[in-house]
DNA sequence: GGGTGAAAGTGGTTAAAAGTGGTATATTTG
DNA sequence: CAAATATACCACTTTTAACCACTTTCACCC
């Protein structure tokens, strides 16, 4: 399970490094997509396979649903960590995430998101709304 | 099951010391996160599980979902307690709770709540207030 | 009530791991 | 075939985590 939230710095050649604490998870194979945000999201194989699964199951006839299958795949690679932990990022997704220099590394349970610094600001910013968490959390029923 | 209270230093390095009559229970595996008010919750290693399941079957694609996922696990942290009975705070959890320096450690019978001086002495001065209390409860079924 | 021993709490030191940047080698592409 | 891009490798710096020693507190016993 991912958690917890990292500031790692991105190279010029687009190389991120990969909390030491997600390293094993992702180490049979890891897969990068865009995020539903503005952001990315790198996932285990077999979280992929879900999703693939469940896409694939999607009536070809629904518009909603190509488009959801484009998002995701079109936008999917396949990546490695190299040996101390990093994976390249492809130029087309640091666009999509306007990753530039640093990048922030996101534990949300079954996978991992990647946002840029100011993007997740902002996302702290909505999630610190005390009124709408008392809501969140009902719905939650903890 | 937790009770009481403690006050204890919060070192340099966001250590902070458990006390001994915790710590037997949280040997099996414990997680911080994110508490509802300014403070953090420590929980056992089923406790967390619980609310984990939860979350992980919700849908990616509900907004809401991926918001509430983010609340919850991007603030939390797997923590051992090294061989003297402390645990490591991560520094964005330190700020969550406004902590330095010194911790109150709380037991609220299922888990352990962790607040800072000030913050729990507001607490306190609201739980003593004997008159409003009369009231302030009567809705719940105790 | 004071003394004693054990346990709890605190702080510092050291060794290992993580993160970062750069260089060299391979691979693709115009 | 050369240039550009991507990949693997290596070395340095910083951070983290494990270890150890000291101080204080607590509980028990005389």
């Amino acid at each position: 399970m991912f958690l917890g939230q990292y500031r790692h710095t991105l190279d010029e050649k687009g190389r991120l490094t990969i909390p030491a604490r997600f390293r094993e998870e992702l180490s049979g194979g890891a897969y990068l997509t865009q995020g539903f945000e503005k952001n990315l999201r790198l996932l285990t194989e077999p979280a992929f396979e879900k999703i693939s699964e469940k896409l694939n199951d999607m009536k070809t006839t629904d518009p909603m649903a190509r488009e959801l299958r484009r998002l995701i795949f079109a936008t999917a690679s396949q990546v490695d960590l190299d040996r101390v932990g990093r994976v390249l990022i492809p130029q087309f997704l640091r666009d999509v995430a306007n990753l530039d220099g640093e990048a922030v590394i996101v534990g949300v349970g079954e996978g991992v998101e990647i946002w840029s610094p100011g993007a997740w600001e902002g996302q702290v910013t909505q999630l610190s709304n005390v009124d709408a968490n008392s809501e969140r959390f009902s719905d939650l029923d903890l």
